[in-house]
DNA sequence: AGGTTATATGAATATTTGTTCATATATTCA
DNA sequence: TGAATATATGAACAAATATTCATATAACCT
């Protein structure tokens, strides 16, 4: 074990305990940008929540309006609404009106994937 | 447009307002169990934090222990401990002692799947 | 046994999050 | 134009969450 400086994630050195200091460099390489990170994990976020999670699924298949999400997931109008406009600031649902009513669907092959990828799990 | 009882997700009766009631029932039988949907979305979930994820992320390269990551990510040991508890709690992380020492890794294909999914969108 | 190291855990706290309610916007229809 | 429909949004609140601190457990060393 050894006590070392090293760059702490917010930029500042500090001193911690560290007992293989070549592997913490290793995955320091290995990781992929903040900012990809970011991204990344706001997108499994918004699929780790069971009603967020059955929208998109929802979504994958047939354009729904608010009101017919809100009858599928016992939720309120309102609620739904909220919780679409998370997806739109992420860019992963496009939206059609016609009319009064305002269609969505999926817009993301790779939240696609993402949930063919988790159905699969589940599936075994 | 029409008002419509339908089965909520809690089990009682509501009335809602529906606009395409066959696509709501085609959801409904689209969906996977409500088991599913929980054990699923506490997945994404768990990626679903920039700490989390890069934890994951180096597991699935390489054992670590506990000081190591916290050295990695800039947090303390014990704020490790609690996350790597809700991996554990979810069994998708297995773990060896070895003296003092327990090392860490990823004990999860489906995860590294959605991992790798996960990196493949970020790089585009 | 006593001291040190490595990790785990419970309680407390601050932050984030999901939902509700009231209200606003935008479209249609009479 | 005015009423109804469909959706959006801001504020407020309750519930869930992440981290910190203090303490506990467990292994090693002398």
């Amino acid at each position: 074990m050894s006590i070392v400086k090293v760059k702490c994630l917010d930029g500042d050195d500090c001193q911690v305990r560290v007992i293989h200091l070549d592997r913490v460099e290793q995955a320091r390489r290995d990781t992929v940008s903040e900012k990809e990170i970011e991204r990344l994990s706001s997108i499994y976020k918004i699929l780790g929540d069971p009603s967020r999670l059955k929208i998109v699924m929802a979504l994958k298949n047939v354009e729904m309006c608010v009101c017919d999400l809100a009858a599928f997931l016992g939720l309120t109008e309102s609620a739904v609404s909220h919780q679409l406009r998370r997806f739109r600031d992420l860019a992963l649902v496009k939206s059609r009106r016609d009319g009064q009513v305002i269609y969505y669907s999926l817009d993301d092959e790779h939240v696609a994937e993402l949930l063919d990828v988790g159905l699969e799990h589940v599936s075994e």
